[in-house]
RNA sequence: UGGGGCGUCGCCAAGCAGGUAAGGCAACGGGUUUUGGUCCCGUCAUUCGAGGGUUCGAAUCCUUCCGCCCCAG
């Protein structure tokens, strides 16, 4: 198979004039890389791309979750077959400290983790790549779906992947600069579909077949029992409707940890129209809802503000995603300070939720930064 | 106690010149998805407060009873 995109390896050439989310070239220099596996189709089919464009493959397996095998069964074996040799490295405690903890704290905060957010910047690219010099890997490679460009302003930019149903670059936002300057997305420009039909033409299975979604650390999906489990949530307490200015009791919820901004399902409440949950009055301990009309919002307030681009930089308009799996949605920026932003949609939006990321991209999907919303 | 109004799925609510129970909300199930949430699809009253009657046929007409609301008192 003729392997047409890039890899980000140093000294490859700019994109594609005219076609941004083409590149072209392909790096002949072969590089000493490491593989993040996981098991998954995806990992998978990166490594085998990074192998047969010539480079020395080293796979990596994290073990993040406490009850996790030694290593998934079927990886030995696929290693083996490419010829690639497999290390395992323990990080179940790691994991726990630096990302279910936070997870469950940020949720009895009132927040809404993104634990992927977290986990790419500390245990992927922070804790694995760090593994990977040591050694003596020159980059750490994973199957996410986002691009890394050499941007003729910004340098090497993470930009959006090309296939824009999978793009993860959302995901990757929060990485500090110097580690993406280690990282390759072999995957940069492959669609999914593609790389499930080559695989089975090549008469290859992933070791694991399901896809990765949900929340990976936590079993059957029930964050609240989770939460409810290892920590001490805050107690029931009234359901405002907000009509014309007025607090009008309706309900009761049983916990404002269990609810999260823009959410409908779950409130139980019986009325003429949906209702989503508008806020959160932690003071009152009261959870505000409203009609759908009363959910949108234009203007949002961020923190921990992660440059990938320098702001002098950033262009006037820009686009700003604050949930995975939302368009980009055309922004002005109102205010920076080191590490905070606010900025404005110019179409209203679902409002945030304080906890997951907000990430800025150009016009052409470079990702100017990413920031945690409060 | 007089006068008036009302009682249809857990909630709201169409239907009421009789023809064989809309819809919304909630709930539940599923789909989309490396977070939450959103969104999409599906399921959800043999029964219309209860009994009796008229009719080929009633939630819709008549009648009795039960319950609730409002105004008088």
């Amino acid at each position: 198979m003729f392997i047409k995109q890039e890899f980000l390896v140093k000294g490859d050439g700019l994109g594609e004039e005219g076609n941004p989310f083409l590149q072209k070239g392909v790096s002949l220099i072969p590089q000493s890389i490491a593989k993040a596996v996981s098991g998954g189709a995806d990992s998978l089919y990166a490594m085998l791309l990074l192998k047969e464009l010539g480079h020395r493959v080293t796979a990596l397996h994290g073990r993040f979750l406490s009850n996790a095998p030694e290593c998934p069964p079927g990886l030995p074996e696929t290693c083996r077959k490419l010829g690639v040799e497999l290390r395992v490295l323990d990080l179940r405690a790691e994991f726990h400290s630096l990302v279910i903890q936070p997870f469950i704290k940020s949720y009895l905060a009132g927040e809404t983790p993104n634990p992927c957010v977290r986990c790419n910047a500390a245990i992927k690219f922070g804790l694995l790549l760090d593994a990977a010099m040591e050694m003596g890997t020159q980059c750490l490679a994973t199957g996410h779906y986002a691009a890394l460009v050499a941007h003729e302003h910004y340098g090497r930019a993470l930009r959006s992947a090309a296939d824009k149903s999978k793009d993860q670059s959302y995901c990757l936002a929060m990485l500090p600069r110097e580690r993406l300057e280690r990282a390759v997305f072999p995957l940069s420009s492959m669609n999914k579909t593609d790389i499930l039909a080559d695989l089975q033409k090549r008469g290859m299975a992933a070791p694991i077949s399901a896809e990765s979604q949900d929340i990976c650390f936590v079993p059957g999906n029930d964050y609240r029992a989770l939460v409810a489990d290892r920590g001490a949530p805050s107690p029931p307490g009234p359901i405002f409707l907000l009509e014309d200015g007025a607090r009008k009791e309706i309900a009761r919820h049983k916990g404002l940890w269990q609810y999260t901004e823009g959410q409908r399902r779950g409130l139980n409440i019986a009325h003429s129209e949906p209702l989503y949950v508008i806020g959160k009055d932690i003071v009152a301990n009261a959870l505000l809802v409203g009609p759908k009309e009363a959910v949108f919002r234009r203007e949002c307030r961020a923190t921990q503000l992660n440059y990938l681009a320098p702001f002098e930089l950033w262009p006037e308009k820009i686009y700003a995603r604050i949930r995975y799996r939302q368009k980009s949605s055309l922004a002005t920026v109102i205010e920076v300070s080191q590490d905070e932003i606010s900025f404005a949609f110019a179409e209203p939006q679902m409002l945030s939720a304080p906890g997951q990321a907000a990430v800025f991209y150009d016009e052409n999907g470079c990702v100017l930064g990413g920031a945690i919303l409060v």
